[in-house]
DNA sequence: CCACGGATTGGCT
DNA sequence: GCCAATCCGTGGA
């Protein structure tokens, strides 16, 4: 059955549980962006936690700042940041007010609205099946085949233009617990998490 | 005001 | 494996 019909979206009290749990129990859900008659949506593969008060790669960590105030609220909300002159990333806050705790989605595996995310990748159909795995499966990749841009900064995942649909929580030996990707502190945090074997991770 | 560099990606050696 | 692209948030003067 497609997944996308027979669940519910995720409520607020999801969101504002503590960080870890968050992370582990986003992985298998559905993330959709709902562009009116076209509804773009790939299941979630591999996440990374940031913040709190010990993590210093965490866009938090200096204090609140207009960019990062969004992730020092209540938890359910996007926070969307603009790196390297290039891309975005999308982010899910976790927690409760003042925690400054947020997931980043790093890959998903397609699920719906395909040829649309091939068109916002490429500007063109498939050619080769192998690009397939190159749709989703990184933070910037994501941004791009779902057009997520800075104007999502702060959308309330609890409504309807984004969102995340419910699915069976995934035991711990499905789960992969690794160091996070790209960073230059707190290197040794086992905080990127990803669904063991499935093709559409970004890196072993 | 200015300088620095980043939670990335893609192309080339 | 190395590096450029290309913007803007952040921090120091």
């Amino acid at each position: 059955m497609n997944p996308e019909q027979s669940h519910k979206k995720l409520e607020r009290q999801f969101y504002t549980r503590e960080l870890l749990t968050v992370a582990k129990e986003l992985l298998g859900k559905i993330l959709v962006k709902n562009d009116g008659k076209i509804k773009l949506s790939g299941k979630i593969v591999e996440v990374e936690a940031y913040g709190g008060s010990f993590d210093e790669a965490a866009h938090t960590y200096g204090g609140k700042t207009k960019r990062n105030e969004i992730m020092f609220g209540i938890g359910g909300f996007l926070y969307v940041y603009f790196t390297y002159g290039t891309h975005f990333c999308c982010n899910v806050v976790t927690g409760k007010e003042g925690d400054g705790t947020a997931i980043l989605i790093r890959a998903i595996q397609p699920v719906n609205g395909i040829k649309r995310m091939t068109y916002n990748r490429f500007g063109r159909d498939l050619i080769i099946e192998k690009e397939k795995y190159n749709l989703t499966n990184g933070p910037g990749k994501i941004c791009q085949s779902l057009s997520i841009t800075k104007k999502h900064y702060g959308i309330d995942l609890t409504g309807d233009k984004i969102f995340l649909l419910d699915q069976t929580i995934l035991n711990d030996d499905q789960i992969v617990f690794s160091k996070r990707i790209g960073i230059k502190k707190s290197i040794d945090l086992l905080w990127r998490l990803y669904l063991k074997d499935n093709p559409f991770v970004s890196r072993k």
